[in-house]
DNA sequence: ATAGGGTTAG
């Protein structure tokens, strides 16, 4: 391939570039480093280009240290980096979320005397959203980018849309994108991003309105706005009208990745409907190897799981670690939860210890499911147990705990639990306090205990007025 | 750099 090059100079590291960037893209550095070399022996010198796309490569690949070594060899073939490779260097130590990193590489682009570009700022105040860090990602935008004379483009909206839509500022979003259409134009995934956020937020005739706005600025809805409006039909109960979407979907192409078979099914799974599942989730394993990846692995696991096909679930686990998926959060979670509604209740605990000695830290989630679990089965002291022994806590891991101690009678306690999530202002359905309530109405034959129960009404019935 | 799928309580 090499020798090829050689007969056009001037258009040979042209070829070289080219030839490194599908070899970067497939993942497969060494032979691109390899190329490089060749080439360098046969006379076609690597430009900065070459450099920064194998840079690029290991930034995304391997790791932010190996994407700096290549810097270092740049450098000695006489090459400078420019601000693209340091754009690539920030982007590795951004999608790890390691600021530290990122500042360091900032101020070595500095120094080097090179400006950042709107690219690198873009990645700077996507990792400070990541963190949850609005604010500082704000001070970027009004503080960096104004006084570098830049201005944002649409792939800058995007992002802060998104973050607005996610942190639960939809109002924002949609005064921001008022804002951003007199000055660029919307992409699609400006739609996409901003309909997703409404949806998420439930702000179902906005969603709407924004799908309209999406066909009158001339583009055609793609796969990602109509999973996004299968995942709202589905939330909102309107399975029938998802199914009918779904088929539009495949008439037009747009189920090619298994995204909505995925959502298809669990919605399926959730309103018993096993069989259409099963049918749905066969054409998705019939499709390309490209659909098959963890999420739709473990959505069938949680198919057979519900059916109660454990001799099915071995059997997957096994194809699962046969052709190297890792399992995730959610595979330990579905795999828990599914033993626990089995009732095999010392397998669930099993595999929640497991899930330590395989270097992994149980999720809330799989936590909350144990707890849960526990607490039906009888075990509401090992519940308790595992519930104390939480870092963390959400509003899944109280609701249940408040409900099964009421169940046991342990009223007190579901009571101080119950005032300590309005104090923390976490958002619990009413059933729970219902639960606490009429479980405390109940007469107590002990006078003291009775004392307890009319404190606790009435400090509880006292937040129902501050948190509906 | 930025959009969509999979797990839990009532």
């Amino acid at each position: 391939m090499v020798r090829g090059l050689m007969k056009f100079p001037g258009i040979s590291t042209k070829l070289l570039n080219i030839s490194v960037g599908s070899l970067c893209k497939f993942r497969n550095l060494e032979k691109a480093e390899s190329l490089i070399i060749d080439g360098i022996r046969l006379g076609v010198l690597p430009d900065v280009v070459t450099y920064n796309t194998l840079i690029n490569g290991y930034s995304r690949f391997v790791g932010i240290d190996e994407a700096y070594a290549v810097t270092r060899r740049m450098r000695e073939a006489g090459i400078e980096p420019d601000v693209a490779t340091y754009n690539s260097l920030i982007s590795g130590a951004a999608r790890h979320l390691m600021l530290n990193r990122v500042h360091q590489l900032f101020d070595e682009m500095l120094h080097s005397g090179l400006s950042p570009d709107m690219w690198s700022y873009n990645t700077l105040m996507s990792c400070y959203f990541k963190l949850g860090r609005h604010g500082e990602a704000f001070r970027i935008l009004h503080e960096h980018v104004h006084l570098a004379g830049l201005s944002p483009g649409v792939d800058t909206y995007n992002i802060l849309l998104d973050a607005l839509c996610k942190s639960g500022h939809t109002d924002n979003a949609i005064e921001l994108f008022k804002h951003l259409k007199t000055r660029v134009k919307p992409e699609l995934m400006t739609y996409n991003i901003l309909i997703n956020g409404l949806c998420k937020s439930r702000r179902v005739g906005y969603a709407n309105w924004m799908f309209r706005e999406l066909k009158k600025s001339g583009y055609t809805p793609n796969a990602v706005t109509y999973t996004t409006m299968l995942k709202l039909y589905f939330k909102t109960k309107r399975i029938e009208k998802g199914l009918q979407l779904f088929l539009k979907m495949k008439k037009e192409g747009h189920t090619f990745d298994g995204y909505a078979n995925c959502a298809v099914v669990s919605a399926l799974i959730k309103t018993g409907r096993a069989e259409e599942a099963y049918e749905c989730m066969k054409e998705l394993m019939r499709s390309g190897t490209r659909s098959k990846d963890i999420v739709s692995y473990n959505t069938l696991l949680n198919l057979y799981f519900k059916d109660g096909n454990l001799d099915a679930v071995d059997d997957l686990l096994e194809e699962i670690e046969l052709k190297g998926f890792k399992p995730d959060d959610y595979t330990h979670t579905i795999i828990v939860n599914g033993l626990l509604s089995l009732g095999h209740i010392g397998g669930a605990e099993k595999h929640l210890a497991c899930i330590g000695e395989l270097g992994m830290q149980p999720s809330i989630v799989t936590c909350n499911c144990m707890i849960d679990g526990l607490c039906k089965a009888g075990h509401v002291d090992r519940a308790m147990r595992l519930f104390a022994s939480m870092k963390v806590r959400d509003e899944y891991t109280y609701t249940s705990v408040v409900h099964n101690l009421c169940k046991d009678g342990q009223l007190v306690c579901a009571s101080k639990l119950l005032l300590s999530c309005y104090n923390e202002g976490m958002k619990i359905p009413s059933s729970a306090r219902r639960a606490v309530l009429s479980g405390l109405r109940m007469t107590v034959s002990n006078q003291a205990a009775r004392k307890t129960h009319i404190k606790m009404k009435a400090a509880i019935e006292c937040n129902a007025v501050m948190h509906p």
